[in-house]
DNA sequence: CTCAGTGTTCAGTG
DNA sequence: TCACTGAACACTGA
């Protein structure tokens, strides 16, 4: 599920089920790994009776802010997702049959019952992903510590540009660190290495002032289209690089040349060499 | 059965 | 200090 604009719709959503309702339940999965270390009676305690009064991101983190600390925070790691369920399809289930989506997920770790009958629930297969109780969420670790939200603090070019050209490593790895911009994940980092015809090995200090302006221009693009589509892959154009990434097959290609797999900066990259310098 | 994977962190090393 | 590598985490689905 989550890269930036994943969380994002995720949080629009949340926002529109949640803003204003008191939690009137709460079901907590005994999971020390996903809850890292927080015991289940301790998450209730924290959140049963309180109303949520907006739902905040950065990067790929999301938080609740509630009327009394701690606030709920939630990092989705690589397969966790937010199901929201309105109080119109609740009503469904409780006539006899289960609603048509399920309820609750598979996988749910935290469920959320509302006043009015919604109910946000987060779930989570692989487990790599973290809930926690934070007072005050954006000045403590792990939020406190990411770089710009890559969504709506990109900063101007010069300041950009002397911020990647202060890193050592490939671009690729840059691009990647979350401390640098948070919410790049690796398919948008390929994606605008793509559009920005860089190459992704490339040092981040070797990248001239008009690739650092492309750079930054097709960052801003990709995320701000892929969050327009409400992180719909199945709707982002057909010229993006990301309708190929995944079928990871020798003779790929795109606009005729092709495409090439390997690993930089940890992860798997795929890249056209014939188009990336 | 094997293996890769929309993510992060930490230990060890240079 | 910085940065790289690899492993660990844990599990699904191809």
């Amino acid at each position: 599920m989550p890269e930036l604009p994943e969380v994002e719709t995720a949080r629009r959503s949340a926002a529109r089920v949640a803003v204003g309702r008191r939690i009137v339940a709460v079901r907590v999965a005994d999971d020390p790994i996903v809850f890292e270390g927080v015991r289940p009676a301790r998450v209730r305690r924290a959140l049963a009776g309180r109303r949520i009064r907006s739902v905040r991101r950065h990067g790929k983190h999301l938080w609740f802010a509630l009327d009394r600390r701690p606030w709920l925070c939630v990092h989705f790691g690589m397969t966790g997702g937010l199901h929201t369920s309105r109080a119109s399809a609740v009503r469904l289930r409780s006539g006899g049959r289960r609603a048509e989506t399920g309820w609750p997920p598979r996988f749910t770790r935290l469920e959320l019952r509302l006043d009015d009958g919604g109910r946000l629930a987060i779930a989570d297969a692989r487990r790599l992903g973290r809930i926690r109780l934070r007072p005050d969420p954006r000045a403590e670790p792990p939020i406190a510590a990411l770089g710009f939200d890559a969504l709506r603090e990109v900063p101007p070019l010069a300041r950009f540009r002397a911020l990647v050209h202060a890193r050592r490593g490939p671009i690729k790895a840059v691009l990647l660190d979350q401390s640098f911009a948070a919410g790049v994940g690796n398919w948008i980092a390929d994606e605008v290495l793509y559009q920005a015809r860089i190459a992704p090995g490339r040092p981040a200090s070797s990248l001239s002032s008009p690739e650092l302006a492309r750079l930054r221009a097709r960052l801003q693009a990709v995320i701000r289209t892929a969050v327009r589509l409400r992180a719909d892959g199945d709707r982002y154009p057909r010229s993006w690089l990301f309708h190929r990434r995944w079928a990871r097959r020798p003779g790929l290609v795109l606009r005729g040349e092709a495409i090439r797999w390997e690993t930089i900066g940890g992860r798997t990259t795929a890249w056209v060499p014939a188009l990336q310098r």
